[in-house]
RNA sequence: GGAGAGAUGCCUGAGUGGCCGAAAGGAACAGUUUGCUAAACUGUCGUACUGGCAACGGUACCGAGGGUUCGAAUCCCUCUCUCUCCGCCA
């Protein structure tokens, strides 16, 4: 959530960009949530001044009881009557225009970083770089999906059957290669400095919206209505939420945590060409990596984040490309995003697997996540990124490393998982 | 799930109607003293909104929300959470 006295500030700012987002009826909206908050302000310091000559009164009172001076303390109660109700009005009025300004403020957006790319979609994000040699497949190689049945590792069917499509069960090699992926991403990041953390992985409402995920994506969220519990979609949830309604001391800065955790996500309505097999599921495992910075060192975090996530598929030998973002493909609550696609060489295309963004403040309004710095009360930075999410990264192996006599395992995984050929 | 107890500032903890934004101790921070460390002493030590160039003010907050009252941390109601005991259980 923006802040409000960000938006008195720097309202050609704000609007800029709204519009490099392409947010519709930007200055209607900035314009509301002006308006609103002077409202708000005229009120509360009509309210306050009210109950300052309430509270003067019923000092009065007291020492007029003390003294013993009945008639007087009587008489002086009466004139509290039109106080009484002026404030309860005013009150009433201050909480409803509290109430609105918070919900307009709601449905805006983070205002994207300078070096954002204008753009309205994906085919507007700035390919930063590309690393790696796409691999030449020998005749007859598969997809993925193809791969999956011809070695009995994946059985989609048998997970139509226990929940329903895009929950797969993972078998053997399948599922051993899985757990050697998480433990393998879960060890670099300990390496980089990152501290393991096991969060729940249903939150509630609170956690939802302090992240940002609520109310903008309530409906792609899985909910458990019997107990007002979200199924995480993303190990950022229930981790950057553990510094909600927290002051950090400014010494325990920058805070890196690292989680593996399961995904839930509904992805409603997006269902369609392209989410065979591996590419989209409604339940996937990853892990993530969440920082804390000082405003002043966000950026350079951002950086490092996306060297550790490069790191990672260098590693992996896999082939992969850099993105930055545009205005109109950025997340809701992100102020910089860079995603990371892995060349997925039978399908021939790109696959996400990692998005590392920066989010400035958003999220710390919203989660009151502070820090005395310098001696002066402010909002902290917020970070995360995937690192990384494993179903493409296995679809990229298997589809990259196919030959006539199976599937190589790359070899920095060999150790995690005990088999160096899928066949 | 049943019964009981409780929720106060970074922590412990006092406070049962006005003198309480809140005692006291501890921690932390700054300073004095000191060969260093420690100790001792002195000071600082909540957050949010709001007015003001500032100095300095106003308001709110003692789990959350309502209520009683001229006045509530303190009384009443509802909810949430925590702890103890019992039950169930990976």
């Amino acid at each position: 959530m923006l802040q409000l006295p960000f938006i008195r500030d720097n309202k050609e700012t704000v609007l800029a960009g709204l519009r490099k987002r392409h947010f519709p009826n930007a200055d209607a909206t900035v314009e509301q949530v002006l308006a609103l908050d002077q409202q708000r302000r005229d009120t509360q310091r009509e309210l306050d001044d009210i109950l300052a000559q309430s509270n003067a009164k019923a000092g009065q009172i007291g020492a007029l009881m003390k003294a013993g001076d009945k008639t007087a303390a009587e008489a002086a109660k009466v004139e509290t009557a039109s106080l009484k109700a002026r404030s309860k009005d005013l009150a009433d009025t201050l909480r409803q225009l509290e109430a609105d300004q918070q919900s307009v403020l709601v449905t805006l957006p983070n205002i994207p970083h300078t070096s954002v790319p204008e753009g309205r979609s994906a085919e507007d994000n700035e390919v930063v770089l590309e690393h790696g040699e796409k691999p030449t497949l020998h005749a007859g190689a598969q997809p993925h999906w193809e791969l999956i049945k011809k070695y009995d590792i994946i059985d989609f069917e048998l997970g139509v059957k226990i929940s329903g499509a895009g929950f797969p069960v993972y078998k053997g090699k399948g599922a051993r290669i899985q757990r050697a992926m998480i433990n393998f991403f879960l060890d670099e990041a300990l390496k980089a400095g990152y501290i393991e953390v096991q969060p729940p992985i249903v939150v509630n409402e609170d956690s939802g919206f302090g992240t940002g995920q609520l109310p903008d994506k309530e409906g792609q969220m899985y909910y458990v209505t019997e107990d007002k519990l979200y199924l995480i979609p993303t190990a950022e949830v229930p981790i950057t939420n553990i510094y909600r309604d927290v002051i950090l001391p400014e010494n325990q800065l920058p805070v890196k945590n690292v989680g593996y955790t399961p995904c839930f996500r509904r992805e409603a309505g997006s269902w369609g060409a392209h989410v065979r097999g591996l590419n989209r599921l409604h339940q996937f495992d990853k892990v993530e990596i969440v920082r804390i910075e000082k405003p002043g060192n966000s950026y350079a975090a951002l950086e490092e984040m996306s060297q550790h996530v490069q790191g990672l598929l260098q590693k992996l030998e896999l082939p992969y490309r850099v993105l930055r973002l545009s205005g109109g493909d950025m997340g809701f609550t992100s102020a910089l995003t860079y995603d990371m696609e892995v060349w997925s060489a039978a399908q021939q295309r790109w696959l996400e697997v990692s998005s590392v963004s920066n989010f400035e403040t958003y999220q710390a309004n919203r989660l009151r996540l502070r820090s005395k710095v310098e001696g002066k009360m402010q909002l902290l930075h917020t970070l995360n990124g995937s690192a990384l999410a494993l179903p493409r990264i296995l679809a990229s192996i298997l589809e990259n490393n196919q030959t006539s006599a199976g599937i190589r395992i790359p070899s920095v995984l060999v150790p995690y998982c005990g088999f160096d050929t899928i066949s």
